[in-house]
DNA sequence: GCGTCAATAACATGAATATGCTATAGCCCG
DNA sequence: CGGGCTATAGCATATTCATGTTATTGACGC
């Protein structure tokens, strides 16, 4: 048996800080560090304490847990850190995980899985809430909408502006495609008016941002 | 109450098929309407059965269930489908994403929890195995790399980079940071010999491609 | 068969971009 | 204090791109 598992918890709460402080406490195999009611001093916290999981609760006050969270990665980049909140905005959630966080649980989770995603998230998971984890995986599902729906590009026009999204000149497309450089020309002028866009690297942009890969 | 959650699953293994089946025909509020053991008329069965959730095996024989995953969307955009693997590979758990699956638990996860992912599922959330979650995230969490170390762009070099993916001409660019416009090439000439490209264009697409977002 | 549209193509012109060469002023480093 | 690096800037030239205009061919619809 390896040894506890070290956890630093930050919630302003304090009815709620005390009952997941004592759960945990009470967890074989977890061993709580400190417990804090705000982020004001995480940098030195975590620089001194070293955990191998903090929970964070995102909604506090001073520095906000997102912050926090990437305060956290830097100082100790080991450090697992666990979002806990009451909202599942989609923004928010992106943030934290672009800041480090390895999970993500909201505060309508049992203190029972509370305490398993700590063990979780040190084996390397992320424990994440069913309705976080959606909207997560949207962010992949998304894109397949085509830009030529969207825009009413027709076949060819796909097939130039892929050749403009990788990086090709007129001339190369022209002999990629065994066509005329003017006709290149045809056509990106069509993309032009149906993206709305009057260079090369704006279409491009649109290109990409609107998923066509 | 509202009425049942139709579930349909695919799953070679008999033993678990069947255990797994009973457990679901037990569990108040779901209602099995068929089983599979492969999934070669996946296509007309769902079509016919139109199940709010599928439970997919991932290693079937004939059509695997990645594939199948895909089929059910096209049939029945609103049936959610939850993949079952011993798997955790990141290849298939993001082909599966992107082919519309929901969840992802792997065979490891409790015969309760499976139950209980459908409930979740169906409430519109994403049931996924802590392991299949961290892997899904670091998608999100590798890209601060930054260009500037690779490449040895200066400070300055990277913010008219940023111009450049904002899909800004030189001129623009010149007035954006008060410099002229020859400036504004001097800067570009140096961007193009660090990432050994020679057009706007390029330039944007390595930039993008890199993480300089 | 006639209108519409997609794909092809040509010609022209001005704007934007790519590239070569040069140069100055301010840093920091050893 | 000289050499290296960055930010700034100018000038010249060639290429590429953006855009206006026009035209032919073949598909498809009705």
């Amino acid at each position: 048996m390896q040894e506890k598992i070290s956890v630093v918890y930050y919630e302003d709460n304090t009815s709620l800080r005390e009952g997941i402080s004592f759960l945990i406490q009470s967890a074989a195999g977890l061993e709580l560090l400190a417990t804090f009611s705000n982020c004001d001093s995480v940098k030195t916290d975590i620089a001194q304490l070293k955990p191998d999981v903090v929970l964070m609760d995102i909604d506090l006050p001073g520095i906000n847990g997102i912050e926090a969270a990437g305060i956290v990665k830097s100082v100790s980049p080991k450090t697992q850190v666990i979002m806990l909140t009451v909202f599942d905005n989609e923004e928010k959630i992106f943030q934290a995980i672009r800041n480090g966080a390895s999970g993500y649980l909201l505060k309508s989770t049992s203190p029972a899985e509370i305490i398993e995603s700590i063990f979780d998230v040190n084996k390397g998971g992320s424990p994440m809430t069913a309705n976080v984890a959606r909207k997560v995986l949207q962010f992949f599902q998304q894109q397949p909408k085509a830009i030529k729906a969207d825009y009413n590009l027709s076949d060819r026009e796909v097939e130039i502006l892929k050749g403009l999204v990788s990086g090709y000149s007129y001339k190369l497309i022209a002999h990629e495609y065994f066509i005329s450089i003017d006709t290149v020309r045809s056509h990106i002028r069509h993309i032009y008016e149906k993206l709305h866009v009057n260079s090369k690297t704006e279409a491009v942009l649109k290109a990409i941002n609107e998923g066509l890969v």
